[in-house]
DNA sequence: GAGTTTAGGGTACTGTTCGTACCCTAACTC
DNA sequence: GAGTTAGGGTACGAACAGTACCCTAAACTC
């Protein structure tokens, strides 16, 4: 245990405390995640990479899930950005394009593990949802919806989150039967022509 | 191991050969399956079950999860009843309700377990949608939507296959993150109301 | 029928991992 | 300084997937 002095202070203590040694252990979880998966990952192999044993993580948290679901809350990246093309095709491609991605990184991976293995846990399930800002997603979705309503791109009463996030709820549901490989670019493009926009223009005379 | 004569055969063999023996570890499987779920299944406890040992379904099945999938195979009810209210929202209401609950029960747990652990293997992910019928799904909602479309609740253009199977894809993305419990009927409801009515009878003028 | 091959039933083993138990003592509090 | 807490260390038990090996019933071939 090499003598790693406590940022800033005095004294050097040899062994790290409470939120420092919690920081240490949710971050050896992290890299444990990225390399890998939820199914890769061992108590053993997170102890010994935070330069602790299994007695501290077990304090702290409960099970191996829920220390996964505290990492995987520490991994989330915030790079949302809504697009703006000037046209709602655009923004929703785009839109669906980045989440596709992110849903196909090995990050998308371990959020559809973790939802698999606190399937009997509601609490977790909760603090999954949680963590993940789902509803940051929602948000953006709204945000180009309102513009194309304003354009006059998609009708009023089309401005409503279940609508807003039909495409995503699509992709899940393709990413959930198809495996690691991602979702063609194809299939993204039906999603907005053939549901997203007809649903939110109304079908019929186009 | 109880002597247990071959069906139908004279000679009273000891020993359950080839397919005879194969169905009774599937069918252990499956029981194992309905009672503990694909978490709980374990190897020692089907090959107990069906009075042999592991070597003879290692023999056939090169894991646990092929193992599991054959079982689920077996298991799968085709109830599959497409219903007649009269009118679209009905008929949808129904299908969506019926798949709700199907999806619910511990089957449809199975499923998302078996989707979960398979993910890294194209050919098993390959045998469990070829096993779940999921075209004989896409089917029925086709079914219902032509009606509506001949009675003029649709417009021609919605019948296309991704249109049809939105609802199933809605609930299957609710069913990810909401764990065992089911779907509350209320967002059933939105789901039909909210987005396939408008989508397949054009929003906007109603 | 004799000889050979195959696979079923049996037992044991290895390695891994989760979670638990216990020990010693650095660090903290009063 | 005395008492308490939690960090670092080691060991253990149970469970389980998958593998290895043995014996021989059953099937096959000549």
């Amino acid at each position: 245990m090499a003598g790693e002095p406590d940022g800033g202070r005095a004294s050097a203590a040899t062994r790290r405390r409470g939120a420092v040694l919690e920081q240490a252990i949710l971050d050896a979880a992290a890299e444990e995640l990225k390399e890998s998966g939820y199914s890769g990952l061992t108590m053993d192999r997170v102890a010994r990479r935070a330069g602790t044993n299994k007695n501290a993580i077990y304090r702290r948290w409960p099970s191996r899930a829920a220390l996964a679901v505290a990492a995987y809350g520490r991994m989330t990246v915030t790079e949302a950005r809504v697009p703006d093309t000037g046209e709602l095709r655009g923004d929703a491609l785009e839109l669906l394009r980045a989440a596709n991605r992110h849903l196909s990184s090995p990050l998308g991976r371990i959020l559809l593990d973790l939802l698999a293995s606190a399937r009997d846990d509601p609490d977790l399930l909760a603090e999954i949802q949680a963590r993940t800002g789902g509803d940051g997603l929602t948000g953006m979705w709204l945000t180009v919806l309102g513009r194309a309503v304003a354009r006059g791109e998609a009708a009023p009463e089309a401005l409503h989150p279940r609508v807003a996030t039909v495409p995503i709820a699509l992709l899940r549901n393709e990413l959930l039967t198809r495996g690691v490989t991602g979702v063609p670019d194809e299939v993204l493009v039906e999603i907005i022509d053939e549901v997203y926009l007809p649903l939110v223009r109304g079908r019929g005379p186009r």
